[in-house]
DNA sequence: CGTCGTATTGAATGGGTTCAAGTAGCGTGG
DNA sequence: CCACGCTACTTGAACCCATTCAATACGACG
């Protein structure tokens, strides 16, 4: 692909898939100006038990947040897409809590605090916007708690692939029911809480199905309602402008 | 008890506990003028689907937030003591997602947003502490997301038992190792994502070794250090002032 | 062309569920 | 004061979803 959006461009999107930008919002989020920086997949964007001084705004890749116990197993709590700034949480939480990291190889905009301090006083209503979308990152987690908690296996794979799909739509990153999926069976695992061993024997059966297909890094959602079925998802927990309605394939 | 603290002072507590209130921030609290209501257990407070018009302050008693799965399944993600506004978010996110409902008897507190949005335009300081406190929110669903994602069965319960200590202590609600605990096995079952029956044998585990004994609505932690080793409790992630050090029984 | 991470497969095991009864505790009304 | 009925709690036994262990296959990349 020639064309790549800049970080502040995936910002302005996710910003607008959720709420309304006034042109003193687009205006502050074009000027902004982000240090670009190359993550290895795995390798740390910040670390549990640091304290960051600046966030970071993801352009590509997919990044991840997770927590190791003592026993070395690891619990992932949520996956972020270009447009996302998961640790904005920093900003107002001295000590990172849990670890982020880049699944994939990540191209990030690191902005220092200050800045986004400086949004919070001068542009209210950009604030607010800022304040939602982390409200609406809680909405994820008690989602996925449901997930975790109450959903049998297959259907948890599902619900992980719908939403993955439905925030990747939502950045312009899918197209016809394909969308870029570069994680391995043992993220997976550690995302719905289950075995690899039984994560791998789900998707052979979603593609036996013909339901879900994996190429080459990519998921083919090839029957998005049975998908949308199987993990009996349904996206009003992701707070998108007009109920989502302006996606074109994963309707939620 | 004679002494009952107002919807304010408790307000006051909670937020204390998580940051330091400016003398002004103070003043507004106490100048909070608040409809009290009383709920019975099991009744709604905010309904999925609904639009609050308010936010409303435990003043006494325990909520829970959960969501029910078609099948009839439950999942509660949260418990919310004393202190907690815990419906804060309809602030910024029009729609509830999931439903907020009286575990126990609960007392209230209801005050309009337009209170709460005078009070960020007005209070910058305090707006940052109730950002802060809705961004710990967002840190306690995560560790709930492991509870229920990576941990074995009697570890959930214990993690689960270790966190309302603290959260019950912060709030002065805690004394000699001794805690309101009116939630019964279905409740803890919902919470951790077991079974009733399982729920039952572990808590019969924890009874027949000392760590943990019920009487008449509370739970008397006999054993803490046992109790916090089979949770591998480990509290930061609940962001308290100076990492807990002002709680007397159940440091973290 | 070898090597390391990732994916796949089978078989044995187990933590937790489900089903089905039975018991205890408690408020209510006769 | 006891009978009643409801809810919460308890117990045992059979079952099963998912894990673990162990071995093999693939595949990307230097």
């Amino acid at each position: 692909m020639l064309y790549q959006p800049s970080g502040a461009q995936m910002l302005a999107r996710k910003l607008s898939g959720i709420g309304n930008l006034l042109p003193e919002d687009e205006a502050a989020i074009a000027a902004l100006d982000m240090t670009v920086m190359n993550v290895a997949a795995g390798h740390l964007i910040a670390e549990e038990g640091s304290s960051p001084r600046h966030c970071c705004v993801i352009i590509a890749g997919l990044a991840c947040r997770y927590k190791i116990l003592v026993d070395g197993k690891r619990q992932i709590m949520s996956f972020h897409t270009p447009g996302d700034f998961p640790d904005f949480y920093s900003l107002h939480v001295d000590v990172m809590d849990h670890s982020l990291a880049a699944a994939t190889p990540c191209q990030l905009g690191l902005v220092p605090h200050s800045i986004f301090r400086q949004w919070v006083r001068r542009h209210p209503h950009l604030a607010n916007l800022l304040w939602r979308d982390t409200l609406i990152d809680g909405s994820m987690f008690r989602e996925w708690i449901v997930n975790v908690g109450r959903r049998p296996g297959p259907r948890r794979i599902c619900h992980l692939l719908c939403e993955l799909a439905v925030r990747l739509e939502n950045v312009g990153l899918a197209e016809a029911g394909r969308i870029p999926f570069p994680l391995t069976q043992s993220d997976l695992s550690d995302a719905v809480g289950l075995s690899v061993v039984h994560v791998n024997r789900v998707l052979q059966d979603l593609k036996s199905q013909n339901i879900v297909l994996f190429h080459n890094k990519e998921a083919v959602i090839a029957d998005w309602p049975k998908l949308r079925a199987m993990a009996q998802f349904d996206g009003a927990y992701l707070h998108l402008k007009d109920g989502g309605r302006q996606l074109r394939h994963f309707k939620i």
